[in-house]
DNA sequence: AACATTAAGTTAAGCGCTTAATCAATTTAA
DNA sequence: TTAAATTGATTAAGCGCTTAACTTAATGTT
């Protein structure tokens, strides 16, 4: 059996509650009793269990993540962000793939109530907001991550997605771009964020982009293929493409090569999201890069914090500018 | 307060021990009741707490999944499907990205055990063993997920690596290729077993394959673009390339391009792992299958059997063949 | 009718830990 | 020297649940 805390007493000579203080670092406790007992640990191989300490009220020092799917690069490097700094602070991460399924999502958080997680991080479209407000009202804290609903007041933790489509357009713009086609993510908030922004740059510019050179997509290949074609077969072609995100992105430099139309010689591409698909495409994708660790960074901060001090001040919105990563996508026209 | 079982005993009139049997289904209850108290539990929203149960002897319905990188498609991937598989049979899932850190490895074992998790699936390749048998001292149930290590006696699931690089240099041979390439995952075992493989299918047809062709890289960008570069660079150059991931695969298409190589009409390429790279690769990447989300079911499976019946059998062996999937990336020479 | 079964609940102990309240032994203050 | 304060440790209650053992009432058996 695992030791118990009761074992490590015997053998050191104490009470229980003498372990649980050097344990935790509270309450008073001579050296030389403190160093007995840390031996003793040392000596049966005593490691604490987080469920009993979790059970008389404190933390579980879980907290549960909301992501659509993992496999998905960038949710994927999300995860990786979110867990590390985690785990800095001593919270381990529940992972939860909702699949965009809202039955999935309901399921996954009944499990995170049950497993009285501290918090828990969505970054995940809900398809029900009406299940999570339901978590508001029982002071679960919670945070949204990278996504936003306006009807919603917890804490935000998102990028400028706005501000991410105007440089994309400012950019392609000052490269001399004036004809442009978009690929936008499907019915997420995000995407049409991304689309705004980039629009508004044009319209600085005095430039009004027209409904039939914007096409939407979702993130996943065959439809990414599918809006590509729709754009290549577009009669007056653009002289660049805004993608929502690097997958489409990539994708779409595929498929115009297929065409024998040549990157960024004959168009231009510009992406979003700077994951793994930027890096590896060829030519390498000129892309706008979220935050994603320093999203993570606050992110976890903030939750920790409404963890700590429960009710304490309502939702803050943070967002981070995005930033443009210039690789060889976008040709200077100038 | 969040509601505990005494609430929902009390307003029904019945005692915890009752409200505790129609939770769980166990023990004798009539109908009446056992409706009358799950009425009472929808109306004050009661979710049992798993951490009290836990408490009490019975399982946390928790494993942990070490993987060196969830940022990794493949690992991605691998996380996804345990996670799918975990949560129909109940099981929740702490994820732990290791880094390939030895720190890291023994923080978050440490993390688990404190945890009390039912059990622990490895897939990553470990810095330090000592720290995992411990873990079989203490009865944990463990699971090495697509790696393997001689000396270890716990369950192991993977993909039977050395049929998986048979597979691809059988087929580059079909097709007609005589001179081939490697690119190696460093350090790995798997690396080292799928070029087992792919020599033995050379030499099953006469063939010898030169220590100068085989180059090792890791499976990172720029590390792989300096093992294409080698290969590029090679004098006598192979008419086909095994490269241990897919990542390398296309890592090494690029480089071809830019050395205006072209793919598969100069140089076929084969790839490992079957992930979103192969599918994005332009030509579509011709590559070998892991079957992850078999894998990930005959994991799950077997760990939930040691956990069931602890100290049963001791280590099975379960080991997958991998797949080819046939895309555009390999040139028939005949 | 007398007894054995069975059905439907209840009681109470215990899981491993935290913590407020308490106590005994020293040390300090006056 | 005696009271007050400080230090170092113990006691015991309680966190929310499970479960073995027990009770009571209703049924069944001969």
């Amino acid at each position: 059996m695992k030791p118990t805390i009761y074992d490590v007493a015997k053998k050191a000579g104490v009470s229980i509650a003498t372990v649980s203080k050097v344990v935790n670092n509270t309450g008073r406790i001579s050296e030389k009793t403190r160093s007995r007992v840390k031996e003793v640990m040392k000596e049966i191989d005593y490691s604490p269990s987080s469920v009993a300490a979790a059970l008389t009220g404190k933390r579980t020092f879980t907290i549960g993540v909301l992501v659509p799917d993992i496999a998905n690069p960038f949710f994927a490097e999300v995860a990786r962000a979110l867990e590390n700094h985690a785990r800095m602070t001593g919270y381990a991460i529940i992972l939860c793939s909702t699949d965009y399924q809202r039955e999935r999502e309901q399921d996954y958080l009944e499990l995170l109530l049950k497993k009285q997680v501290d918090g828990i991080i969505i970054a995940t479209e809900a398809r029900d907001w009406k299940v999570f407000k339901k978590l508001l009202d029982k002071n679960i804290p919670l945070l949204m991550f990278s996504i936003d609903h306006p009807s919603f007041s917890s804490h935000v933790v998102t990028t400028d997605d706005i501000r991410g489509g105007y440089l994309a357009g400012r950019y392609l713009l000052d490269n001399g771009h004036r004809n442009f086609a978009v690929i936008v993510e499907e019915n997420r908030e995000s995407g049409r964020l991304r689309l705004e922004g980039f629009k508004q740059s044009l319209m600085d510019a005095g430039i009004e982009l027209s409904d039939s050179f914007v096409v939407f997509s979702k993130s996943r290949v065959e439809e990414a293929k599918k809006a590509a074609k729709q754009i290549l077969a577009l009669n007056n072609r653009p002289t660049s493409v805004f993608a929502a995100t690097d997958l489409i992105a990539a994708v779409f430099m595929n498929e115009a090569r297929k065409a024998n139309i040549s990157i960024p010689e004959d168009i231009s591409v510009i992406g979003f999201d700077n994951t793994i698909h930027a890096e590896i495409a060829d030519p390498g994708l000129t892309t706008i890069a979220q935050p994603t660790d320093e999203l993570a960074r606050y992110a976890i901060h903030q939750l920790l914090e409404s963890i700590e001090k429960p009710n304490s001040l309502p939702g803050h919105r943070i967002m981070l500018a995005p930033e443009l990563i210039e690789r060889d996508s976008v040709k200077n026209l100038n």
